[in-house]
RNA sequence: GAUCUGAUAGCUCAGUUGGUAGAGCAUCUCCCUUUUAAGGAGAGGGUCCUGGGUUCGAGCCCCAGUCAGAUCACCA
């Protein structure tokens, strides 16, 4: 063991035993009080000097200036980092100067987590820090921090790679002072959302993630294996089955902040694991669920931006309501230059392949008029808008739309090129239902991996009757990454997904 | 899955035509009572991603692999 141990970390450990020699606990385990954070003291001292007299703060050390008698220490907390000035005689007033000269000086480290309590003063240079006249050990780190500084603007040393940041969330937490921030921004849009519906009086629920069929959405699942049931069960890919259950069930509005799990590639837009928002609500339809996501995605900006217009990348998108609506067929004819609205399938393979769209044999009439779509409208969508009304066969849980044959009453916002949400006018037609399940099934025997399964216990819950439903679909990790124009989705989510890798891979041990 | 790029000290990175492995910060030692990306001076620190090959000799060239990033394809 200790002979893979770099040479700084075995210093730390010494340093470790030497703090326990001299009687002082290295992980004390009472509460430490705390009264004013970094952040409050660099807004407020100017203002308010009495109120600092008598602080107590604890955090991270991430850089010290030993300067004989007196050292300088950037404590770190939550709220960002503030200036100590830890002068010998005044943490060790008496004879026995142990705690600044063995314990300060020599055992403590960048890294490691104290606390301090003293009043807070200005430095000849004009820098707000605070005098510490009592220092406690917290907490002794045994490995050293990459030490990224910063002057006017730019960084020296970053801890910029993204494999290391992704793997060491923690470390890149700690030392990128903005790494918080996306997640905090992220927490907000949650709480955002969550005020948004609560007061419309939607009802938060939960559903199964473990599934015996899955389904709700066109994708390959996870496969897992319950031993005391002896039977295979699905992580989810989507809860729309469950919640529509629950409408049956009578409920007015529910939706759930889901953890969905899609077994297929990654990248910067996909993680295996990936939250979802799903909302149902009774007696409505697409066009009234259009105004609500509009409603709810302008006050997400608002609440987290104070304005609707956010930088994304190099375009600026503005949310503010109302969203260009447009359906499917116009999108194509504008951005295409054809309409392919009374195409028939031969038509439409010709026209997809004079456009240079990749289409195959395999392909049906609804998957190449999606094809046309994403290829030549979808990426030059920079501005929130609607596109309505799908062909039917991309959308088998669609209720067929009320005037026009061959589609769905379907949407889906689309914002920076990429899908914001998808939604519809739910199809609560049992008879049309299950032909739809079996259209699927028949796709599936063709070789699509990503066909539905017929699912009785959802049909048998629809025949008791459904009320006419609106069902939204949002993709909480892609609207975080528009709100916080972050480049992958892996700057938005903790932990993503990664490849083992070197000693430390998570392997089990039998 | 395909293509391109990358992996060297705790961190950020150099490394020339193939000829003793480098810098800054961090660490260690000494000095120092208001410094600030780094107070001053000195010292130590390497599985050059892994495995083969070519060569008198490989961080560098060749082959295979691992991991990552970017782009593309599929999916939210």
């Amino acid at each position: 063991m200790a002979e893979n141990l770099s040479e700084q970390e075995i210093v730390r450990r010494h340093s470790l035993e030497e703090i326990r020699k001299l009687g002082i606990d290295p992980y004390p385990a009472d509460t430490y009080e705390i009264n004013v954070s970094a952040k409050g003291i660099l807004d407020n001292y100017e203002k308010r000097k009495l109120d600092y007299q008598n602080v107590s703060i604890a955090g991270r050390i991430m850089s010290r200036r030993v300067m004989g008698n007196a050292s300088f220490v950037e404590l770190q907390d939550v709220t960002g980092r503030i200036q100590l000035y830890v002068k010998r005689d005044e943490i060790c007033p008496g004879e026995d100067k142990t705690l600044y000269n063995q314990v300060f000086k020599k055992y403590l480290d960048i890294g490691d987590i104290i606390g301090v309590k003293g009043y807070v003063f200005t430095t000849k240079v004009g820098e707000i820090s605070i005098h510490v006249s009592e220092l406690k050990v917290l907490c002794k780190s045994l490995r050293p921090l990459p030490i990224v500084k910063e002057k006017e603007g730019e960084t020296f040393d970053a801890f910029t790679d993204a494999e290391q940041r992704y793997r060491q969330r923690s470390l890149d937490l700690i030392v990128n002072p903005g790494a918080m921030e996306v997640f905090i921004k992220r927490s907000r849009i949650v709480n955002s959302i969550r005020e948004f519906l609560n007061e419309k009086d939607n009802l938060e629920v939960e559903t199964p993630v473990l599934q015996p069929l899955y389904g709700g959405a066109a994708a390959r699942p996870f496969k897992t294996h319950h031993n005391a049931l002896d039977m295979p069960l699905y992580l989810r890919i989507a809860n729309e089955l469950y919640l529509k259950r629950l409408i049956v069930g009578g409920f007015k509005g529910v939706y759930e902040f889901a953890k969905d799990f899609r077994n297929e590639g990654m990248d910067r837009f996909h993680n295996p694991e990936f939250t979802q928002m799903e909302l149902y609500v009774a007696y409505k339809d697409y066009n009234w669920m259009m105004d609500l996501v509009e409603e709810m995605v302008e006050k997400v900006a608002l609440d987290l931006h104070e304005t609707t217009a956010i930088q994304v990348g190099e375009n600026e998108i503005n949310f503010k309501r109302p969203w260009k609506r447009m359906t499917m067929f116009e999108a194509i004819k504008t951005y295409a230059g054809v309409d392919i609205s009374k195409m028939d399938e031969k038509e439409l393979f010709e026209t997809a392949k004079s456009l240079g769209v990749h289409v195959d044999e395999k392909m049906g009439k609804g998957k190449v008029i999606d094809e046309i779509f994403g290829e030549k409208a979808e990426p030059n969508l920079i501005q929130p808008t609607f596109i309505t009304d799908y062909p039917i066969e991309m959308s088998p849980l669609a209720k067929k739309h009320r005037e026009h044959e061959g589609l769905v009453e379907r949407f889906e916002a689309i914002c920076n090129g990429k899908e914001l949400c998808n939604a519809f006018s739910e199809l609560n037609d049992p008879e049309d239902q299950r032909e739809r399940f079996e259209h699927q099934l028949e796709l599936g025997e063709k070789g699509d991996e990503e066909a539905m399964v017929l699912d009785e216990e959802f049909l048998r819950a629809i025949e008791y009757g459904m009320p006419p439903t609106a069902g939204l679909g949002i993709g909480i990790d892609r609207l975080v990454m528009i709100m916080t124009n972050s480049h992958s989705i892996q700057d938005v989510i903790f932990f993503p997904q990664m490849r083992p890798k070197g000693e430390h891979s998570p392997t089990l041990k039998k």
